[in-house]
RNA sequence: GGGCGAUUAGCUCAGUUGGUUAGAGCACCUGCCCUACAAGCAGGGGGUCGUAGGUUCGAGUCCUACAUCGCCCACCA
């Protein structure tokens, strides 16, 4: 016998071990059609927020559904090295132990990492198993493993040998923190109450200067030319003189270039090559000389002179106090501007020239835009906005850098001799080569998971059954990071998009609607809310509050009537199964079947259908609803109701049929309430895992007999309203003659019945176009109640009537709308009208 | 500057291709411990769907403009 209340901590014992013992997780039967879904690999360098809640429950509920549909559903689980973020938590937990990480030998650190990686993918594993989670652990895979780490060569050496990857000098995105470069994905632009600083710069030879306009006077040092703008005329006349660059004291070239624009600042620009990427291109035009002015940790080099080894910032503060006691500091207008920051330390980009490997994109995304134009090979977005966010990413992309200074990663597969580069799968045999030290950026690999998790570069049956993916389900705020990467790699070594489905989530907000992070310290943890209120409450919120493509708001409140929601289905369960204990599943009949038992049986397989269609459109907070309805309101409302007062074998059969049926579809959501209770149902299979999805049966479909219980609802609930308005007393004399079923639903016993004979004063009624029933009462203290209320209800209906028959005389309506709508509003308008001479009629009763 | 999303009940959100009187949860009001469930049951109140136009027999839904909030992308010497 079940407890009386649904207990959360219990239920979720032992199940997932079962699951997982007996296999059910596995994938790899041949004769059922595959469904593959590769899990976003979460980063090994901590543990998983709510996010990652919602990303893999969203998985999970795709993956339990085609399994238990019949489908080889894989769900390949794995992590990843995640470089620059896993190598800053390493290099901080060895410097908390007084170690330097960067003297260290490489190998020594590298141990490191991995037992942390150790560590946190133990971590990952036990919150994976807390959520539920039902991955094929048998083909798990890390980022840095052999396999990946093969494929991830392969990619390189390919793309090199066909010249989409290259090496070259350019500005890149420096951070001075972690001393790495990295992709424009990795910087983030943010407002900074900057300055405009003004700067002299004398004409040489002359007591006249031009005016700069500089946010960055730390890096004249780096000034080798000034830019005017060609069309400009105040400044026509300097153009080919040299001005004389403050502080330096060295003569640079007035030139004109198109990148000055006249409209703003001052309409010169000093041009500093080697740390803007604008000016960069002016430099190539102009054959301009580049100086680095900055080591790579941000400090200043020896080309700033006396300012050697200050910091970036402190070397701009003492710049512009020394221009100041110069006289050459005009004023400083502040100004807020957008500065990009490094994704991961947070700290201001340092635009640096340096050599780096880069992928040549153009080639890449144009085939990626050729083959969104065609349905049968294009990756198709939910919601499908977001396919305009990768088509335009594909558009404007430009290189890519990849090289990352790190150790954590994926060591670039390039050696060095001299003046010559190698590039090949394994190291050159011959002496004297020198392998690049440096890593490739994570999503280099992250790029490759679609196919490379299931073998690639080998022609691996996996590769075969399960390439392109199914479905992939992530945030929308990864679609530049990966999904686009992911997307133009998979076409072009597969020739393959990687999945036919891109279903993409928003992200989780606290309740006021903020970002969930670190710092606001607004976070919350989902293993707590699982330890509180259960993971199957969890899931269920998760994947039912919000629209596909919607952020969510994490709502505690919402949660706990989620735990509500598995408590009103536990003990459904718990009467069903309760009337069940002396069922055997031989026993099952349809005889005879009642009124009721066709009803619930019709909306069951109304349901069925209705979750199907919603669950392959990924559409789950329409399921979650539609399902929440038909237990509470179908099912416990009113069929367990009625079935009280007509407990038979029958109706056992479709107790215990419609419960299955719930537990089923509710299975995929919450996987463990509804395994429980499974295993209690006559009948019932090995697990509910592997149990058969619900199928619609037409031939359980009684329309009629449906729509006349409906109709008697809507009695009841008429009468109950009357009752209670009318302070009906419970054991009050009733006469009705329609169907006994009425009476049960009121709860109306057999002695409170009487015959119409006997009715004789003070009683009323209730009645509508198929039904009338009559209470015997005292209700003389309620006349003035009944007759505003009738009175409120014949307003209301005579406004419908007025509003319908005009729309009725509408010919335009009338011969455009289709017909069933006007011959419903035609119907309508008929039972409005009985029912108004219901009310006329009573209201000058009373009146009497 | 370009793009996207949001604006619906006190709060949080649904609302599929236009089609009866716009829904849910929570909150609120009334009455109930009826042997599945008081974390429950039976009823009930509450919205001119951001604003202004337009298309249509019919608009929360489609079109145009605007407002407010949020996000993405680009630029910012």
């Amino acid at each position: 016998m079940l407890e009386t209340k649904y207990n959360h901590l219990e239920v979720e014992k032992n199940k997932y071990e079962m699951w997982k013992q007996k296999g059910y997780f596995n994938s790899g039967d041949l004769s059922k059609k595959p469904y593959c879904i590769v899990i976003p690999p979460p980063n090994v360098t901590g543990k998983l927020h709510l996010g990652h809640a919602w990303d893999t429950t969203l998985q999970d509920i795709l993956i339990r559904y085609k399994r238990m549909d019949g489908y080889d559903a894989l769900w390949l689980p794995g992590m990843d090295h995640a470089g620059i973020a896993t190598q800053a938590k390493v290099d901080k937990k060895l410097k908390e132990q007084g170690i330097q990480p960067r003297e260290m030998e490489r190998e020594d650190w590298l141990k490191v990492a991995w037992d942390w990686k150790e560590e946190y993918a133990l971590n990952i594993h036990k919150q994976w198993e807390k959520l539920g989670l039902s991955l094929d652990y048998s083909k798990e895979r890390f980022t840095l493993d052999d396999g990946l780490s093969k494929a991830v060569r392969k990619v390189f050496v390919d793309l090199y040998n066909e010249g989409l990857i290259y090496r070259g000098e350019r500005i890149i995105n420096w951070d001075p923190e972690a001393m790495t470069a990295l992709s424009t994905e990795e910087v983030i632009y943010k407002e900074v109450e900057g300055a405009f600083y003004h700067i002299k710069y004398f004409i040489e030879d002359s007591d006249t200067y031009l005016e700069v306009a500089t946010t960055r006077p730390e890096t004249l040092f780096g000034d080798t030319a000034v830019a005017v703008n060609p069309s400009d005329s105040r400044y026509q006349q300097f153009i080919g003189k040299n001005v004389i660059l403050p502080i330096v004291n060295k003569k640079i070239p007035v030139i004109a270039d198109e990148h000055a624009d006249p409209e703003f600042g001052t309409g010169v620009v000093k041009i500093t090559p080697a740390h803007d990427p604008n000016d960069f291109e002016v430099g190539n035009r102009h054959q301009l000389e580049r100086i680095i002015v900055m080591n790579l940790d941000g400090t200043m080099n020896e080309n700033a002179l006396g300012y050697q080894g200050l910091d970036r910032f402190e070397c701009r503060k003492k710049v512009v106090e020394d221009l100041e006691k110069q006289g050459l500091l005009i004023q400083i207008e502040p100004m807020v501007h957008s500065v990009g920051h490094s994704e991961r330390t947070d700290v201001m980009i340092e635009p640096y020239l340096s050599k780096q490997w880069f992928v040549k994109m153009r080639p890449l995304a144009d085939r990626v835009l050729e083959n969104q134009k065609n349905d049968t090979t294009k990756v198709h977005f939910v919601p499908e906005r977001f396919e305009k966010v990768m088509n335009h990413w594909m558009e404007i992309t430009y290189d890519w850098c990849i090289s990352r200074q790190l150790w954590w990663g994926h060591r670039i597969p390039a050696w060095y001799k001299g003046d010559q580069v190698y590039v090949g799968l394994e190291a050159p045999k011959e002496e004297g080569w020198v392998q690049d030290p440096d890593v490739l950026d994570t999503w280099f690999s992250s790029a490759l998971w679609p196919f490379s998790t299931l073998g690639f570069p080998d022609e691996t049956e996996d590769l075969k059954r399960y390439y392109p993916n199914q479905c992939l389900v992530t945030g929308y705020d990864i679609i530049p990071f990966w999904v686009n990467r992911m997307t133009f790699q998979g076409l072009h070594f597969t020739g393959q998009r990687p999945f036919k489905d891109c279903f993409i989530h928003g992200l989780i907000r606290d309740k006021q609607g903020r970002k969930m992070s670190k710092s606001l310290g607004n976070g919350v943890d989902p293993m707590d809310v699982i330890d509180t209120y259960g993971c199957d409450a969890l899931r269920f919120f998760l994947a039912t509050s919000s629209a596909p493509g919607m952020d969510l708001r994490y709502d505690e409140e919402k949660v706990k009537s989620t735990w509500n929601f598995i408590n009103k289905l536990w003990n459904a369960s718990r009467f069903v199964l309760m009337n069940l204990e002396d069922f055997k599943i031989e026993d099952a009949t349809y005889e005879n079947l009642t009124l009721s038992e066709k009803w619930i049986m019709t909306k069951k397989n109304q349901l069925i259908k209705t979750v199907r269609k919603h669950m392959d459109q990924y559409e789950f907070n329409v399921v979650g609803t539609e399902i929440y309805n038909f237990v509470w309101n179908d099912f416990c409302d009113w069929y367990i109701e009625l079935a009280k007062a007509h407990m038979n074998t029958t109706t056992k059969t479709v107790l215990r049929d419609t419960l299955e049926t719930i537990l089923k579809l509710l299975h995929p959501f919450m996987p463990y309430v509804t395994e429980e209770i499974y295993q209690m149902l006559p009948g019932h299979e090995e697990s509910i895992m592997i149990s058969a999805y619900p199928v619609e049966h037409k031939e359980e479909i009684y329309e009629n007999d449906m729509k006349t219980l409906e109709n008697m609802i809507a009695f009841v609930t008429k009468v109950r309203t009357y009752k209670l308005e009318n302070q009906v007393p419970k054991d009050a004399k009733v006469y009705f003659d329609g169907d006994s079923l009425i009476l049960d639903m009121l709860k109306i016993h057999e002695d409170q019945l009487i015959k119409k004979d006997e009715l004789v004063n003070n009683y009323g009624s209730v009645k509508n176009d198929n039904y009338e029933i009559y209470f015997v009462f005292d209700q003389n203290q309620n006349i003035e109640k009944e007759l505003e209320l009738l009175q409120k209800e014949k307003e209301k209906l005579e406004a419908n009537i007025k509003r319908r028959t005009s729309l009725l005389e509408n010919k335009n309506y009338v011969s455009k709308a289709p017909q069933n709508l006007v011959d419903n509003e035609r119907n309508t308008l008929e039972k409005e009208k009985q029912e108004l001479e219901i009310v006329l009629q009573k209201y000058n009763e009373l009146k009497k």
